[in-house]
DNA sequence: ATGAAAGCGCTAACAA
DNA sequence: TTGTTAGCGCTTTCAT
């Protein structure tokens, strides 16, 4: 019954109008404390709460954000969700989840489904949304045209599009130079993704060697294309690489399941780990805890990026000026896989 | 500027009435196709969407579900809202996520948000929703009486509360058999909490044991209390166990990380799994793949749960009686952490 | 400081 | 088959 309650019923019991309930509903400064208080009371005793519905209405919002994945368990994505709504929450924001999966059609279905439901703004997590070729990008102009687009770990150059993100080609970069000065000479490089911050982990690694002479090889660039829950799928591909006569005695991967696939690689073949074969991981999630030693992760500083993204987006959303671009720099975390 | 069209603007320019324009976006059988494809024309060139809070202020319903969980970054959890959020998109509806954390307060308090945004129904991921203390549960009784309540993992009576569950009890017992017969003596079982489910599986563990007339051990029984990342402490938990003089050759875990750092226990200790050591986790998650030799791991069929919870909320809610309770059975997938 | 009343964009009952 | 119109519950001018 508290439920059906209306700002007629509750103006009614006051003995006010419904303007002046609506005005202590919204705070407003121009109500006398007797009335503010008089109504107050009658809303905590029937316990009303206003229709949100009709509030979206008028307000034309509802306080929601919509945030888009490709993939919510995904452990990295996974978390990120968790930062970013918390922080959304705190910040009296609802989040509409979409896992979009990793189709370009499905993708801008799924913006277009958010749009349409009149969120305020858009988080996009990953940077799978920003498709290589330009044209492809339209979706998002289209929809910042009309709210602001927050993209976790993407760079896109758009007005009313805010970008935060981590410097994953520096860290990669320093990563890889740290392994080469420790005395490795044949590293292998496994990734995942051609997104943009993929593209850029790799860039970082190339330029690692290149800053030491080392020649790039093509056949010590791996992609590795299955299921990023396949780690046995990832031992075989390292495994088969390594049949091939390809040398090999670092590694660097993309993401830590892939350096924990190497990793059960290296103790299937009674490789030492870390005196024969370094290994390098992404993303300091916890498959870097489960392995023995313990895996060197590149982390990438999700939780202060998360953080960093709701309290732009909630300045942008108050009028504020926000800065477009904000980056961070990710660190190596030594453990037990790295002997330096 | 398409974004601002409304059924006035559709109607004028098709030249029709508002009624008929709202007959062709509900796909109402009382309209003449030549009509239909008039309007629709309209709509189409104009890119027109219907605005969904005024459609929510008419049909008290913006299609959309409340899913509350206590931490989306948990493994385990996360699959599952990626799962439900999927069935329930494919079914036409939006989710709200609300992430309560673990404090019954913060669970309450996030309810009573998800209700004052008027969704159409709240799925709750997670035994750990239903307090032992049957007065605390009354927040979920309330909340019944106004919308459907799935639970996911969860058993409680209430009308218009749904459940889907995985009959934890007996897969924790027959898996626990298994390794009684196979000739384990001494089994360690390790848990992290006192959920319903929580202790349905610890109630398996015990009536294994005394099935085999093995006495119950207060000290094989462990509680491990930190963070569901802490794979390291569980590791010196465990280590902690072992130089108590506590003698065991099998561990039954009720997650995977457990098991997880009950595997780097022993190899730190070079006991060999599963020779001298036989492990067995639960939820089968990508952990279960990340050690050497791999975890078996009790698997509780998430996605077949999910799947049918979204189905029986769907059936509540075109009117459908539907079965309140609703049971899978898990099963142990047999990897190399054990020898039978 | 307060009230009256005009929307907000849509749905659905009722008329035609 | 189509149109007219009365809400839905709230916000927000505009008077008072």
């Amino acid at each position: 019954m508290s439920n059906q309650m209306t700002i007629y019923d509750i103006s009614k019991k006051a003995g006010v109008s419904i303007a002046t309930v609506s005005r202590v509903l919204n705070g407003s400064a121009n109500v006398k404390p007797r009335t503010r208080k008089k109504v107050m009371d009658i809303i905590e005793q029937y316990g009303y709460k206003p229709n949100a519905f009709a509030r979206g209405l008028g307000l034309n919002s509802m306080k929601t954000i919509g945030i888009l994945c490709a993939d919510a368990s995904d452990l990295y994505l996974a978390k990120a969700i968790y930062y970013i709504e918390q922080n959304l929450r705190e910040n009296g924001y609802h989040s509409v989840l979409c896992c979009t999966g990793y189709e370009m059609e499905s993708k801008k279905s799924s913006l277009s489904l958010l749009m349409s439901q009149h969120v305020d703004a858009v988080v996009m997590i990953g940077s799978n949304f920003i498709f290589n070729n330009n044209e492809d990008n339209e979706y998002i102009r289209t929809a910042a045209s009309s709210v602001p687009i927050m993209l976790l770990n993407a760079d896109f150059d758009c007005s009313n599009v805010y970008c935060t993100l981590c410097d994953d080609h520096k860290a990669t970069q320093d990563s890889t130079s740290k392994l080469i000065e420790s005395g490795v000479k044949d590293i292998l490089y496994l990734y995942n993704s051609n997104s943009y911050s993929g593209l850029k982990k790799l860039s970082g690694y190339q330029n690692a060697l290149l800053l030491h002479d080392i020649p790039l090889r093509k056949e010590l660039m791996q992609c590795f294309k299955g299921h990023h829950e396949d780690i046995d799928g990832v031992k075989f591909f390292v495994e088969n690489i390594a049949d091939n006569g390809i040398h090999f005695d670092g590694i660097v991967a993309s993401d830590d399941f892939l350096a924990i696939g190497a990793m059960n690689f290296a103790r299937s073949r009674h490789i030492k780990v870390p005196t024969q074969l370094q290994i390098i991981g992404y993303n300091n999630s916890i498959l870097s805890h489960c392995s023995e030693p313990e895996l060197s992760s590149i982390d990438n500083r999700l939780q202060d990026m998360c953080a960093q993204l709701v309290r732009t987006l909630i300045g942008t959303l108050t009028q504020n000026d926000m800065p477009q671009k904000t980056i961070f720099s990710g660190e190596l975390i030594k453990r037990g896989s790295t002997s330096f």
